[in-house]
Parts: structure tokens; sequence; C-alpha cells
DNA sequence: AATATTAATCGTAATATTGCAATATAATAA
DNA sequence: TTATTATATTGCAATATTACGATTAATATT
């Protein structure tokens, strides 16, 4: 039906899907690809950076916000965009954890 | 339209976004998290250790195989699952390159 | 005050995802 | 052959996502 069964599984396993989703889509890649690489605040170039329309970056960022990976600052009437670093952490600690879910063996039928 | 536009983005960024979605549910994540636990193949248990329906299931596993981050081995009536450890090496690297870029600074407007 | 600039929100269309009942398929068992 | 068992596929309903034009809200500039 569209909806996930979230209550079904552990809050760690919502976590990381959580997290994997709004990593699930290249815009949002691109966005903090380049955050990172400016290694500043971005003040409205990501429209043109990544070539989407306005309220369709605007929406993407929206989600970044949403689970504060990533902080906006008002600065008249732009607004300053920079990754949350300790959220950051978090998530890496979060996904590495699980990406490190290395069977030893591989015993395969 | 509910399509993304993968043609404006990078290799790099649609390949990460792609593993990140197939890891955005947390039945996916459920059902890699129990193929690593018991360190070998699953032979049909997913329906119940889970607790989604059988086709549901069957669905989550076959977007795991397109990725060829699962292998599915025919025995008899049943089909043994297991990770595929050298997809999921490379499915690391990819995300730990990604998620180390670090910024050094935190210059923030 | 009037206008320009920037970003968020609203509304909408197109498509994708989730979940499951029903059914199909394939292999084994009786 | 005829069940039985296990998994895949189909079809569908409900909801979510992606994208964007139009609009709004807020601040700057003139």
């Amino acid at each position: 039906m569209g909806v996930t069964k979230s209550e079904i599984f552990t809050p760690e396993q919502n976590t990381i899907a959580k997290v994997a989703k709004v990593l699930g889509h290249p815009a949002r890649i691109a966005i903090l690809q380049h955050l990172f690489k400016i290694n500043t605040c971005v003040c409205g170039d990501l429209v043109e950076v990544i070539g989407l329309a306005q309220p369709t970056i605007s929406q993407h960022l929206k989600e970044l916000k949403n689970l504060e990976i990533i902080k906006g600052n008002i600065e008249g009437t732009r607004v300053c965009y920079c990754i949350n670093q300790e959220k950051w952490s978090e998530i890496k600690s979060l996904l590495n954890t699980f990406l490190n879910l290395d069977s030893k063996s591989n015993i395969c039928c």
C-alpha cells in the first residue's frame, strides 16, 4: 500500500533505513558532495550546480534538514546551508556498524 | 513526476543513490542482518523471521538480488540466500568513500 | 513606498513503492 | 500421477516520491 510497516522492525533497523532512504537520491548525494567540497555554506547556488528547478532543490534540502544532516542559516533573503558535522559523524557510525557486518566465512549452501 | 532525473548526475552519484535506496527499507536491512547473523544461507525462514507476507519478502529479495547484494541457490523446492561477499565489499568501499567526505573545518556562515 | 531577490510552500501530474491475495511455477513426496 | 511444499509472479489498492509552475513570504534595494 505504499506504507512501510515500521512497527514490526527494531528502532535500529528503522533508523538505518531512514538514513539510507534519504541518501537514496542522486540530487541529495550531489548536494552533500557540494557542501563538503566547498567546505562552507552554500547560499543559493545549489539550483545552478545541481540543475533541477528551485522548488525541487528546496524539497530535497527539506528532507536533508528533516534528518538534521544539514543546517540552514537565514542571511537576509538568502539561506546558507552547511553539513551538520555532529549528525554526519553519527550517521557514519550508524552505517559503518551495519556495513561492517561481514561474515567471516562464506558458507553458502 | 516520480521519476528521478538520473541523466543529470554523475555515474558515481547515481550508483551511491541506487545502493542507498535499496538499503532504505527496514525489511531489507532486517534480511541482510539475518543473513549476516546466521552466517550461512537462509532457506525459507525469512518470512517467519521478518513478519511480512511471502510475496512481500519475495519482492524485497528480488531488489537485493537486482543489485547482486545477495545470491540465491536453488535447492529442490527451496531457494537458499546468502550475502554476495564481493559485492558487499564493493558497497562498503563505495559508501565509505562518500561517508568519509568530512570537512576539516566547520565554517558555517 | 515600490520593486527586486531569494527561498519556501502549494497544488498537481506522473511515476514508484509497499504490501498482500490470488495464482503460477517448479521440485519433491506419496 | 497426484498431492505437497516452497518460491515467484501477477494484479491491485493505498500511499509515497519526484519534479515543477505558480504563488507566497521575507528581506533588500531603489
